[in-house]
DNA sequence: AAAACGTTTTTCGATATACGAAAAATTAAC
DNA sequence: GTTAATTTTTCGTATATCGAAAAACGTTTT
């Protein structure tokens, strides 16, 4: 009967080994270059030895890939495979691409689309700005939802159900002083948010980094399935060009709501 | 003592759920649209019960979806996140598509760069052509490499240890009447290849589907990392042109491996 | 309606399987 | 050349995974 260790990973799952191997997984592409086994092992809290048999599996299907000089793992192509194919599946590329770029022609900025998964923000594509300081691609791969235009956003579409159970669960980290600090303030925001219709972000998750989001609705029921946003550095954001920015915003998400159609976001 | 069902699938490695839940992973990604878990179950050869389990756990962490209506599942976000991080760390987007859209604007045709990992012939990037008929997108994301352009590419840069491998393993699928059926018939195609410095396929993979293809090299050794080619229809492939695309080709390879540089691939 | 089928999901005990300690091999540091 | 720090292999044991079978659930048939 071992202690039973406070990891305070995700979700577990029923196949424990299965889970390991996420973590694994998750752990060498969040890391910004290769990885090797104890620096894995470290990372994950698993013996160097359940981490090196996980990682051979792996990387005997390609999923990771071990560099004969230094032994070390970094991601493998069959993980990109599997990631093309999800692309692909909900025709997210092909769609939604130009209607993020034709908006960051017009306004100048980083645009990307967002969805609500396992209690984050996932970004899933993005049309990079043309000022030469816009705001940082890599940053918002993967964010968290409550400090965030965009999380907001798709916050104020979830059941009260789930809202409630986010509200509870979450960390509220404080990247930035103004990073929203309670459950009482993020659930007045929220409802905020759902009211008016689009969520702001100056500087709650990145000190400098500034951003309006909108809803994208399911033309069915007019449920929120992924949210648009733009993002730029403070400077830049002036409070007279949001409402431009808001309508700019919601005339594309309309009409990519529409085209999306029946497709599984 | 189990018979030892003898599964024709790659290489299992150690970790047995590990092994499975990747075979579940490819053949979500593999069909059509959702799949059910029987339908998973039936495909892999597993029971529904593991099947099940194993689902599970991909669910709870966001790695496959369940659709509420029908319990049918896809892959989910994350694995498109794992899948652009590969990505990233290579900076294969970044770096190569510009060269494949010139390409592209320049033959009028779709151009891709793929590798050789694990037996197969995987598409990493792709500039879909211009003509209304243009070779089919979706078909080369993962074609065996004996009977494509690009594959008998990669196969000439391999050593000559791994090729003599890779030809006594690989099964002479007959996907057309040119496809190369014989070991004999390949290792002397694979010498031409290497000794001419490009590789065609005129329909050994799929009928009205003509390629060309060379390789990219390794500036400081030489080896050969990747291959881009040229599809199209047979109606548009002329004798005359091959010098032109050959060249065409060869020169954006050279560009786009002196840039690479010391990416790793 | 009820019954008959095909699902998906849950339960549970046996045993194969993945775990972790520790040793061996390999590589890096000094 | 010796020491230290890795990565890899081995192996006995505990346990986590498996598969059968049953329970819920949905759909179609009569």
């Amino acid at each position: 009967m071992p202690g039973g260790r406070p990891k305070s990973q995700a979700e577990a799952g029923p196949v424990q080994s299965v889970a390991k191997v996420l973590d694994i997984l998750e752990c060498i592409g969040a890391g910004k270059g290769p990885v090797s086994v104890s620096e894995i092992a470290r990372a994950t809290g698993f013996h160097v030895s359940t981490a090196f048999r996980l990682l051979q599996t792996l990387a005997a299907r390609g999923y990771v890939e071990q560099h004969s000089a230094d032994r070390s793992y970094t991601l493998g192509p069959r993980i990109f495979q599997l990631g093309s194919a999800y692309l692909e599946r909900s025709d997210l590329a092909t769609l939604v691409r130009p209607h993020l770029e034709a908006l960051r022609d017009v306004l100048g900025e980083t645009v990307y689309l967002t969805i609500f998964r396992q209690g984050e923000n996932i970004q899933l594509c993005k049309a990079d700005g043309q000022h030469v300081v816009s705001a940082s691609a890599r940053a918002v791969e993967r964010e968290p939802a409550f400090c965030t235009a965009s999380g907001k956003v798709l916050l104020s579409g979830l059941a009260a159900d789930e809202l409630a159970k986010y509200a509870s669960s979450v960390r509220f980290q404080a990247y930035t002083p103004n990073t929203i600090s309670t459950k009482a303030k993020l659930l007045r925001e929220v409802e905020l948010v759902g009211k008016q219709g689009y969520a702001l972000d100056l500087e709650e998750f990145a000190l400098d980094l500034c951003c309006v989001s909108v809803p994208v609705r399911n033309p069915g029921d007019g449920s929120v399935k992924a949210a648009i946003s733009v993002a730029m550095p403070k400077v830049r954001f002036k409070r007279s060009a949001l409402r431009t920015w808001v309508s700019q915003l919601q005339d594309r998400a309309t009409l990519i709501s529409q085209q999306l159609g029946l497709v599984a976001l």
